[in-house]
DNA sequence: TCGTCGGATTAAATCGTTTCAATGAAGCGA
DNA sequence: TCGCTTCATTGAAACGATTTAATCCGACGA
């Protein structure tokens, strides 16, 4: 009772508590996490699943996480689902087992679905989704502004005096690219622009965390081999803009000088390409604190027995100007 | 007893199991894994700590560590510990009061003492590190071979014909620093390749990810400002190399056309940037693979009360050519 | 002297497993 | 029918903490 603080410990009288923590301490006495586990129901333990973790978007997420875990005392157990669906599920199982007070789910696209967190809701244990979003109000989820981030990535291009850009956009099964495409329609409409269709092309469904880099290369070779003029490329996402820069320069065409690339996330190594890269940037680690806060509030609110609610979160994205967008000059990709 | 086919289940009529068991999944019982640990004194779960996890170096590794861990059934609590001691050692405790069954510290620095895993050597858990290993037979580790990466790196250099070469070496209290200049002047001096005392730049101490990048920069431009002719630098890491590259490009000076650059790690951005980076890999998920097989043999030691070993490994680095670097050409970094 | 009150001590139940021992209950051969 | 084997059933202790209840003790005031 002392060394927990538990209410009861009111009634003992300070010296008796000053004798306990002593005695403790010389001891070297540590309580037992499992046994006080198995009284309390409580684990001070959340799961963490990642869709890939080598993925260089989890990497400042995960270090949200962890550190507003830590701040609470509690731990992470992390689960890394490799894209597999059925890695997923046993690890799912894997947590519910250890009766985590909550989960967090660091995803990109759909595969996961309502059915699979059920044992989840079911149990009332607390969850979120980063990145992704689940249809109906099950599941409380973080996600970046896409609309805001894709009408900010175009604006950039279109003050610097761009108008002939060209497009990689997102693969359909993640949830980012149509909101993206569509802040990027919007603005082109508010301001006039015309989005040339046969400049905008879209990665193919592939799901490991070099798969934009290849499509992002390969796709603007297939751009250029079409000789249309361009002066700027809107990627989808980073390692997609680190690509089309790749296959500029071996093009033969320098970034920024002949042709501006914008990329989306802002990922660690987009600070430091060459050129680096200008893009719209997630608040990746922000969001990991976020996820915390609500799993915590949905933690906090049950142990009082009161109700929660379930939030949908949208950040703010930011543009973050570096090197590889430069106002338009006469020498352009084409000429 | 059969739902865990424990030894006992042996003399359990077949039939008689299968209605065990197939009750258990239609009650859709799981067994609490907590209830289970306070009998048994298993967790299935190993403390993974890192010194920080956003640095690049270390998602390869905890991919290989959570790999191999699924594979074994256990889960990984992560700890980073941001390159703090307060920090480590209060991840220390909340890992030893959750009783895993091993510990994994990836670090590449020396801030962990003997002291500091004392408690886990005392109570018999197995522990193991990753980068970097701890004075005296306590710990078991698993390195690259650095010696052969130094070697490998300016041997590369050497047949591409470069003989002034510039230096980054690494900082002083990071393990790898000296092992690597190490094989870097063992093999000059196989080849009477004169080293230039005047080329040979050391990174300062420093411990952000991305403090190498910053360095690498800084160094180079000085090395620049200095006016000495250098074909190539070989880096202490790949962040290095790409702050060399930064600082190369924008003294105008082209990589490799004029200046080959080699790092050292093989990164992931190392081959998406631009030009992408030769480098001496570390079998990065290797090691990580590893380190698990090692915890997990003293572990099933332990449960079979075996002795055994610690041991010490040290992983062949293997050289990747990728653009950076290239045979030496008449136009060189200072003419 | 009795009742009361602050506080310490003791006892016991509980959480959900695992493991061991003891007992039951058939079935079978001698 | 007795004893033995084979398997099922039942009971209980243990893991280490938390929590509640009950008891005990001394001191103090009435």
């Amino acid at each position: 009772m002392v060394l927990n603080n538990a209410p009861l410990a009111r009634y003992i009288a300070p010296a008796t508590k000053k004798k306990i923590e002593e005695s403790a301490r010389k001891l070297g006495y540590r309580p037992n996490a499992m046994a006080r586990f198995l009284r309390s129901k409580r684990t001070n333990s959340v799961g963490v699943m990642f869709f890939d973790i080598t993925d260089p978007f989890c990497t400042p997420i995960l270090r949200g996480i962890e550190n507003s875990l830590y701040q609470a005392s509690f731990l992470p157990i992390l689960a890394d689902s490799h894209n597999q669906r059925n890695r997923f599920e046993r690890y799912l199982e894997m947590l519910l087992d250890r009766h985590v007070e909550a989960l967090i789910v660091v995803a990109n696209w759909l595969f996961v679905d309502i059915h699979l967190l059920g044992d989840f809701s079911k149990r009332n244990i607390p969850a979120a989704t980063i990145g992704w979003e689940l249809p109906g109000d099950t599941v409380s989820s973080v996600m970046v502004d896409n609309e805001t981030g894709g009408r900010l990535a175009l604006e950039h291009l279109h003050k610097l005096g761009h108008r002939k850009i060209a497009f990689i956009r997102g693969p359909k099964t993640l949830i980012d690219s149509a909101p993206r495409w569509k802040g990027i329609q919007k603005f082109a409409h508010s301001v006039g622009l015309e989005i040339d269709q046969s400049l905008a092309m879209q990665l193919p469904e592939e799901f490991n965390p070099n798969s934009g880099f290849e499509g992002g290369s390969r796709l603007t070779e297939e751009l250029l081999q079409r000789r249309r003029k361009f002066t700027a490329i809107l990627a989808f996402d980073d390692l997609t803009a680190l690509g089309a820069i790749r296959a500029l320069t071996k093009a033969g065409i320098k970034v920024p000088e002949q042709c501006s690339v914008i990329g989306f996330d802002d990922v660690a190594m987009s600070a430091l390409s060459a050129p680096s890269l200008t893009t719209v940037r997630q608040p990746l680690e922000a969001m990991g604190n976020l996820a915390v806060n609500i799993v915590m509030e949905g933690i906090n609110a049950a142990q009082e027995k009161r109700d929660w609610n379930i939030t949908h979160h949208r950040m703010a994205p930011e543009l973050v100007i570096r090197e590889s967008t430069r106002a338009i000059s006469f020498a352009t990709a084409d000429d």
